[in-house]
DNA sequence: GTTTTTTGTAAACGCCTGTTGACTTCTAGC
DNA sequence: GCTAGAAGTCAACAGGCGTTTACAAAAAAC
């Protein structure tokens, strides 16, 4: 049978990586997460997310399966507005609005690899789930009477489509601070929807 | 000099496309528009496109240049809520909630092409710009004071979340007709704002 | 001390992408 | 009728993608 050759090439005096399978893997996923959110699932490529966690795409792999596996794993983890759900009903518009247009613009959070989601056929649907099973039926509960679960997408929506044009497509009125005329309107307007949305 | 093989292979039997400059141009243009609106810019190939306008990908490079140029020509047509800008004030939230919630989802609307430029490097910058032009600023305008410009931005969140979870991830709470509870929550919510937006 | 398993690297695989150049074929102008 | 140019097809290119295979070396087990 043919014999392999066996060139035992020159080791680079590059330190080796330290072996911690368990850190190995947390920088895989953290360094996931932030290019996920940033680039969204198409654009993040599996050589660019090893690079980012200073290890070689095939160990990626190992890891995690696949691709897709990868984006799975990087999106269960926490989700949800349950920090705002408290008893205090009369100023959780307030609350939300603050943190969204506190966060930082380039953090990996969920929401925004949820939203760089739309359109990949091989994710779209994991994306919807969550989002139901995580956001909205929550929300809804504490939400409750009457219409909550219309009431409960449409924070969504406004949430979203906020969080959208301040990471994903940044637009310059939104990618200011938690004291802009812009926050106080969606506080405002948040806390009418919680409020029970009389109608026009 | 090297001379070329001429092997004149046998011409199908397909009957050859009729040759109608005009005509393939606005094929091609509609066949992106619905791809980038559906798929998203990275994942609307090329040949994908060129297939649904019943042509060659050469042919699509010979009439738009590449695929940038292309996305920049499928997104210069009309877009904004001129229609909705109108004198009469009071009912715009249910006009503008029924012509959303009306909407077939896999049309191929501006919006959704926008949506769907969230995180590409190569077309971002485009979206923004367009959508502050021709909706963020015309908005602003018509709603006058006081905070326009974030009455404005809010408005855009508000629709582009809503027709977010509609066509480009999908969620069943969004995907009924007019007549459902979140687009009546939806008209009450676009009135709050356009009437001004008291503070919380 | 030797063997086995784990953790990592390097190089390639097949596939798909946007784009190009050479080539036909229809059509309009003379 | 002949010719020039427009309209369209075909096959290939270079590069990037996710993934796989082969291999090296450190750590653990015996």
């Amino acid at each position: 049978m043919a014999q392999r050759k066996s060139p035992t090439r020159p080791r680079p005096a590059a330190p080796p990586r330290p072996r911690d399978a368990e850190q190995t893997r947390s920088e895989i996923l953290h360094a996931a997460r932030v290019l996920f959110a940033t680039r969204g699932y198409a654009n993040a490529g599996m050589r660019e997310i090893a690079a980012a966690a200073g290890i070689t795409p095939a160990l990626v792999v190992r890891y995690f399966g696949s691709k897709r596996d990868l984006f799975i794993a990087a999106i269960e983890s926490d989700i949800g507005l349950g920090p705002f759900l408290g008893p205090d009903r009369a100023t959780v518009g307030r609350h939300i609005a603050r943190y969204f247009f506190s966060k930082p613009v380039r953090e990996a959070d969920t929401l925004s690899i949820l939203l760089h989601a739309a359109g990949e056929p091989e994710v779209c649907d994991l994306a919807t789930e969550l989002l139901a099973a995580r956001v909205i039926q929550p929300l809804a509960r504490w939400l409750g009477p009457p219409r909550a679960e219309a009431r409960a997408s449409l924070l969504l929506a406004i949430i979203s489509g906020t969080w959208l044009f301040r990471q994903a497509l940044p637009m310059r009125a939104f990618t200011g601070g938690p004291d802009t005329a812009l926050a106080s309107c969606m506080a405002a307007q948040i806390q009418h929807v919680v409020d029970g949305l009389p109608e026009a």
